[in-house]
DNA sequence: TTCCTTGATGTAACCGAATACATATGGCAG
DNA sequence: CTGCCATATGTATTCGGTTACATCAAGGAA
């Protein structure tokens, strides 16, 4: 491997102006400046980061955690984050966490190892107080699609009372007044946001939710499949199915179709995310969307700008909004 | 943060007791060792992990490029190199390309410039002499999903002739007899592969493939929409559609389905690689299946028994078979 | 001419660990 | 009791860069 110091002997200079040439150009003499960059070009060197980065006591990158890197929810996001970072000169390098609260944790922590500048982390396993007392020993960490009130301004999320708000009032437009809903895990603060803000837009319009109308899900197809089994089960009526995301929604139109229930002649169904599932699904999915790669961009900017110290954040968005994505499972309720 | 000199203060030692405690722990004294991992507890020190890669000259870690983040054939191949390499203590650091050549090569270098011990790298767009020039000057870089005939032994991939027979075969043994396809780039080596043993196997039956019934795909869903249009339009019979990818096969199905065309009643189609949207097309798409995960799980394997010097090597399997999984597409040829 | 300023470059310390080699300690055989 | 060896630990160098500070040469002002 060729050195700097390689590189230095071959240009007659020392080290200090080789790094100057290539960090620091403007303040090497053209003539000199010249003759080293030949040099390397011609020895075709490339620095050691590692060593830059221990020397240097920065390493111009992002950590990134997520659950997995299979499915496109957070592949979406990582591609947010690195294409982000990538226009401000920084790397992004990501660890899966396999969803569990110590693989959270230990992927935080190898990442720190590393020492990355800052850590922008998807948690859903860890509790909210140990996820405080970290952000707190580490002020460049953000969260990632989620909300800690007690850290507010490190946090880039979809606000999911809005988006389940949203969810309702599309479903009144319609017509619908019967409305079932499939929610992920209630420990998931996303399930009760998106609960609360469903609650709320069906109260605007006089409706309440039936509670036997809610069936908590799992995320994961399986999980929608065996709660829409159970919604209908109960035999009471309902118009419109509001899953709280796409992969239940597939479950769901599955278990409709198997038992012959015609979507969305007969149940509406809207869906959450839009992930590219929600496109392939027949018909397809109408969906409230949730802009994955931006959130996931906004992330990676607000981590950068905390390392680098820059108030660049002052007007970045954190909270965003979602919207729906119409397309052919919900249609207007009989009147 | 706490360093490693801190520690050995804090124990009495010197670091080069405090290394050993951590990387050699039985060449030190029970008491001693003791003693130091109670300070280390306490102080809550963690390695420098950049200090450490630069002194050991060897960062444990396999980089991988990739085309992007976002899509699933990416991630699982992605995901089964990180899991392989954590039950062998190695890290993963990912890198991705954007699909060019540019981005490749950059991504590769990017990656060595880290220090990674060795890279697994997929790509479409390197010319196979570049390819062999970097592959020789790094010994430890393994290419994933692609066959270069000159580094035989440094490829880890799917049997693509072998793919394609497969789909002919079974096609053949659903009585298809007219069969069309829809390629990938006819650039890349997959499509000819696969396209060569979808020759061979409708030969085995005697049958030889009409070239109006092949159309070029771009691997992607729109591609495969109006490649589907092009080959109905041609008014040349066919009752089976091989698609190179599943991706192409849903725009297959999307174009059938607005021309009124039922699948498979009138026309089968047959998928490959058999990511989720296979599953959740109406009807579920059958599709030849690569095992990603493991072709990922083995080309990280290699790369870290070519950085280890393990000839561990020698049993792994490096080529890998394709296999057919039945859903709702394919249906016997009407007699 | 002399002195000072400025710009260009070199010197040397440092980042935080790993490790080859030197040294100290203790136990046991003779 | 002496000598030797094995075991435990310390010393000092090294990895490949960055950077504060020192130095030097040239140019301009007085």
């Amino acid at each position: 491997m060729v050195t700097i110091l390689q590189v230095s002997r071959q240009a007659g200079v020392s080290t200090a102006t080789v790094s100057r040439v290539i960090n620091n150009p403007e303040v090497v003499g053209i003539r000199t400046r010249e003759r080293v960059q030949e040099v390397i070009q011609r020895l075709g060197y490339r620095p050691n980061l590692v060593a830059r980065d221990l020397a240097s006591r920065s390493s111009r990158t992002i950590g990134v955690v997520i659950n997995n890197f299979s499915s496109v929810y957070y592949g979406l996001m990582l591609e947010g984050v690195e294409l982000a970072l990538r226009k401000v000169g920084y790397k992004t390098i990501a660890e899966s966490s396999q969803a569990t609260s110590e693989g959270e944790r230990q992927a935080w922590f190898s990442l720190l190892d590393r020492q990355c500048d800052g850590v922008v982390i998807h948690s859903d396993n860890l509790e909210d107080d140990e996820l405080a007392v970290l952000l707190d020993r580490q002020p460049t960490s953000v969260l990632l699609n989620r909300y800690l009130k007690s850290h507010a301004d490190r946090c880039v999320y979809l606000d999911n009372v809005q988006g389940g708000r949203l969810a309702a009032e599309y479903l009144i437009s319609k017509g619908h007044r019967r409305i079932a809903t499939i929610t992920g895990p209630t420990k998931f603060y996303q399930t009760n946001d998106r609960l609360k803000g469903l609650h709320e837009g069906l109260a605007q319009a006089g409706i309440t939710l039936d509670p036997d109308l809610v069936a908590e899900g799992d995320f994961h197809e399986a999980g929608g499949e065996t709660a829409t089994a159970h919604l209908l089960d109960t035999q009471k009526p309902f118009t419109a199915l509001f899953c709280h995301n796409d992969e239940m929604a597939a479950g769901a139109m599955e278990t409709c179709r198997r038992r012959g229930i015609r979507v969305p002649e007969e149940i509406s169904i809207l869906g959450f995310d839009d992930v590219n599932v929600a496109s392939h699904l027949t018909p397809k999915l109408t969906t409230v969307r949730q802009p994955l790669r931006e959130i996931g961009a906004a992330a990676g900017i607000l981590a950068h700008s905390l390392a680098t110290g820059e108030a660049a954040n002052s007007g970045l968005q954190t909270v965003f909004e979602a919207e729906i994505v119409e397309r052919a499972t919900v249609m207007d309720a009989a009147p």
